[in-house]
DNA sequence: AATAAATGTCAAATATATTTGACATTGTGT
DNA sequence: ACACAATGTCAAATATATTTGACATTTATT
Protein backbone atom coordinates (compact mmCIF):
# COMPACT_ATOMS: atom_id res chain seq x y z
CA UNK A 1 0.00 0.00 0.00
CA UNK A 2 1.11 3.55 -0.49
CA UNK A 3 0.99 6.29 2.28
CA UNK A 4 -1.98 7.76 2.90
CA UNK A 5 -1.19 11.51 1.83
CA UNK A 6 -5.17 12.26 1.86
CA UNK A 7 -5.96 11.77 5.69
CA UNK A 8 -2.59 13.43 6.23
CA UNK A 9 -3.53 16.61 4.46
CA UNK A 10 -7.03 16.66 5.94
CA UNK A 11 -5.98 15.80 9.64
CA UNK A 12 -3.64 18.80 8.99
CA UNK A 13 -6.92 21.39 8.04
CA UNK A 14 -8.80 20.15 11.17
CA UNK A 15 -5.03 20.92 13.10
CA UNK A 16 -5.31 17.52 14.69
CA UNK A 17 -2.49 15.37 15.58
CA UNK A 18 -2.34 11.34 14.73
CA UNK A 19 -2.78 10.86 18.56
CA UNK A 20 -6.10 13.17 18.44
CA UNK A 21 -7.29 11.67 15.63
CA UNK A 22 -6.96 8.12 16.93
CA UNK A 23 -8.47 9.27 20.12
CA UNK A 24 -11.42 10.42 18.35
CA UNK A 25 -11.99 7.55 16.50
CA UNK A 26 -10.97 5.17 19.22
CA UNK A 27 -7.73 3.64 17.97
CA UNK A 28 -4.52 3.60 19.20
CA UNK A 29 -2.02 5.97 18.16
CA UNK A 30 0.49 3.59 16.45
CA UNK A 31 -2.71 1.85 14.63
CA UNK A 32 -3.47 5.55 12.83
CA UNK A 33 0.37 6.04 12.38
CA UNK A 34 0.35 2.60 10.39
CA UNK A 35 -2.86 3.69 8.79
CA UNK A 36 -1.57 6.72 7.49
CA UNK A 37 2.13 5.08 6.61
CA UNK A 38 -0.33 2.63 4.65
CA UNK A 39 1.19 -0.17 6.13
CA UNK A 40 -1.95 -2.72 6.70
CA UNK A 41 -5.62 -2.53 5.99
CA UNK A 42 -8.10 -0.91 8.00
CA UNK A 43 -11.73 -2.49 8.14
CA UNK A 44 -14.47 -0.50 6.37
CA UNK A 45 -16.11 0.23 10.12
CA UNK A 46 -12.58 2.03 11.33
CA UNK A 47 -12.59 3.81 7.45
CA UNK A 48 -15.85 5.41 7.98
CA UNK A 49 -15.25 6.91 11.64
CA UNK A 50 -12.13 7.90 10.49
CA UNK A 51 -13.67 9.99 7.55
CA UNK A 52 -17.01 11.05 9.65
CA UNK A 53 -13.72 12.59 12.09
CA UNK A 54 -12.07 14.21 9.71
CA UNK A 55 -15.46 15.59 7.26
CA UNK A 56 -14.37 13.49 4.20
CA UNK A 57 -15.83 10.68 2.31
CA UNK A 58 -14.31 7.17 1.53
CA UNK A 59 -13.68 7.95 -2.01
CA UNK A 60 -11.45 10.85 -0.85
CA UNK A 61 -9.37 9.17 1.57
CA UNK A 62 -9.00 5.27 0.89
CA UNK A 63 -9.37 4.93 -2.65
CA UNK A 64 -6.57 3.88 -4.47
CA UNK A 65 -6.73 3.00 -8.82
CA UNK A 66 -4.46 0.42 -9.00
CA UNK A 67 -3.75 -2.14 -5.85
CA UNK A 68 0.04 -3.44 -4.88
CA UNK A 69 0.21 -7.03 -4.63
CA UNK A 70 0.95 -9.02 -2.18
CA UNK B 1 -24.65 -3.30 10.43
CA UNK B 2 -27.64 -3.36 7.97
CA UNK B 3 -28.00 -5.33 4.84
CA UNK B 4 -25.76 -4.16 2.16
CA UNK B 5 -28.10 -3.53 -0.56
CA UNK B 6 -26.42 -1.50 -2.88
CA UNK B 7 -24.11 -4.34 -3.08
CA UNK B 8 -26.82 -7.07 -4.04
CA UNK B 9 -28.15 -4.76 -6.29
CA UNK B 10 -24.41 -3.66 -8.28
CA UNK B 11 -24.42 -7.78 -8.21
CA UNK B 12 -27.54 -8.56 -10.31
CA UNK B 13 -26.71 -5.52 -12.57
CA UNK B 14 -23.69 -7.54 -13.46
CA UNK B 15 -25.90 -10.90 -13.68
CA UNK B 16 -23.37 -12.42 -11.20
CA UNK B 17 -23.72 -14.74 -8.27
CA UNK B 18 -22.50 -14.49 -5.00
CA UNK B 19 -19.97 -17.36 -5.48
CA UNK B 20 -19.00 -15.49 -8.98
CA UNK B 21 -18.48 -12.26 -7.22
CA UNK B 22 -15.95 -13.97 -4.47
CA UNK B 23 -14.17 -16.08 -7.04
CA UNK B 24 -13.08 -12.63 -9.04
CA UNK B 25 -12.60 -10.76 -5.52
CA UNK B 26 -10.74 -13.84 -4.01
CA UNK B 27 -12.39 -14.87 -1.01
CA UNK B 28 -15.24 -17.47 0.00
CA UNK B 29 -18.45 -17.90 -1.27
CA UNK B 30 -19.21 -17.27 2.89
CA UNK B 31 -17.46 -14.42 3.34
CA UNK B 32 -19.18 -12.70 0.42
CA UNK B 33 -22.59 -13.99 1.82
CA UNK B 34 -21.57 -12.50 5.52
CA UNK B 35 -20.71 -9.15 3.43
CA UNK B 36 -23.48 -8.99 1.94
CA UNK B 37 -25.62 -9.78 5.24
CA UNK B 38 -23.79 -7.16 6.98
CA UNK B 39 -23.01 -9.47 9.61
CA UNK B 40 -19.40 -7.71 9.86
CA UNK B 41 -16.48 -5.56 8.68
CA UNK B 42 -14.44 -6.32 5.65
CA UNK B 43 -11.07 -4.50 5.40
CA UNK B 44 -10.80 -1.68 2.68
CA UNK B 45 -8.69 -3.82 0.65
CA UNK B 46 -11.50 -6.09 0.17
CA UNK B 47 -13.89 -3.41 -0.19
CA UNK B 48 -11.81 -2.09 -2.99
CA UNK B 49 -11.70 -5.39 -4.95
CA UNK B 50 -15.72 -5.96 -4.99
CA UNK B 51 -15.89 -2.13 -6.23
CA UNK B 52 -13.77 -2.66 -9.18
CA UNK B 53 -15.28 -5.60 -10.40
CA UNK B 54 -18.89 -3.79 -10.15
CA UNK B 55 -18.05 -0.81 -11.05
CA UNK B 56 -19.27 1.11 -8.47
CA UNK B 57 -17.33 3.21 -5.78
CA UNK B 58 -16.68 2.66 -2.02
CA UNK B 59 -19.45 5.59 -1.68
CA UNK B 60 -21.95 3.89 -3.28
CA UNK B 61 -20.98 0.53 -1.77
CA UNK B 62 -19.97 1.07 1.53
CA UNK B 63 -20.91 4.35 2.93
CA UNK B 64 -23.15 4.04 6.05
CA UNK B 65 -24.75 7.48 7.86
CA UNK B 66 -25.30 6.03 11.11
CA UNK B 67 -22.95 3.31 12.55
CA UNK B 68 -24.81 0.94 14.63
CA UNK B 69 -23.24 0.78 18.36
CA UNK B 70 -21.88 -2.23 19.90
C1' DA C 1 21.54 24.01 22.23
C1' DA C 2 18.04 22.25 24.98
C1' DT C 3 13.45 20.64 25.89
C1' DA C 4 9.16 18.78 24.70
C1' DA C 5 5.73 17.30 21.41
C1' DA C 6 4.82 14.71 17.35
C1' DT C 7 5.95 11.03 14.52
C1' DG C 8 8.04 6.53 13.03
C1' DT C 9 9.02 1.75 14.14
C1' DC C 10 9.59 -2.92 16.48
C1' DA C 11 8.08 -7.19 19.01
C1' DA C 12 4.74 -9.80 21.63
C1' DA C 13 -0.06 -10.34 22.89
C1' DT C 14 -5.01 -10.01 21.82
C1' DA C 15 -9.20 -9.33 19.04
C1' DT C 16 -11.40 -10.16 15.00
C1' DA C 17 -11.76 -10.97 9.87
C1' DT C 18 -11.69 -14.88 6.80
C1' DT C 19 -11.55 -19.83 5.52
C1' DT C 20 -13.21 -24.43 5.32
C1' DG C 21 -16.62 -27.87 5.56
C1' DA C 22 -21.06 -29.08 6.22
C1' DC C 23 -25.98 -28.68 6.15
C1' DA C 24 -30.73 -26.13 5.76
C1' DT C 25 -33.45 -23.16 3.04
C1' DT C 26 -35.06 -20.79 -0.91
C1' DG C 27 -35.59 -20.02 -5.80
C1' DT C 28 -35.81 -21.74 -10.78
C1' DG C 29 -36.60 -24.79 -14.40
C1' DT C 30 -38.33 -29.33 -16.32
C1' DA D 1 -43.04 -33.36 -7.61
C1' DC D 2 -38.25 -33.52 -8.75
C1' DA D 3 -33.71 -31.94 -9.39
C1' DC D 4 -30.35 -28.38 -9.16
C1' DA D 5 -28.41 -23.87 -8.44
C1' DA D 6 -28.18 -20.04 -5.31
C1' DT D 7 -28.43 -18.41 -0.81
C1' DG D 8 -28.31 -18.45 4.33
C1' DT D 9 -26.12 -20.06 8.52
C1' DC D 10 -23.16 -22.56 12.10
C1' DA D 11 -18.77 -24.15 14.40
C1' DA D 12 -13.84 -24.78 14.46
C1' DA D 13 -9.44 -23.41 12.53
C1' DT D 14 -6.38 -19.91 10.49
C1' DA D 15 -4.79 -15.34 8.98
C1' DT D 16 -4.45 -10.78 10.00
C1' DA D 17 -5.91 -6.26 12.10
C1' DT D 18 -5.23 -3.86 16.42
C1' DT D 19 -3.27 -3.09 21.06
C1' DT D 20 0.27 -2.27 24.35
C1' DG D 21 4.73 -0.86 25.74
C1' DA D 22 8.95 0.77 24.69
C1' DC D 23 12.36 3.35 22.22
C1' DA D 24 14.43 6.21 18.09
C1' DT D 25 13.82 10.07 15.17
C1' DT D 26 12.02 14.23 13.57
C1' DT D 27 9.85 18.80 14.17
C1' DA D 28 8.59 22.84 16.77
C1' DT D 29 9.48 26.17 20.60
C1' DT D 30 12.34 28.82 23.81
Amino acid sequence: MARNIPIKVARAEKDMTQKALAEAVGISRQTMNAIEQGEYNPTIKLCRSICRVLGKSLDELFWEDEEQEG
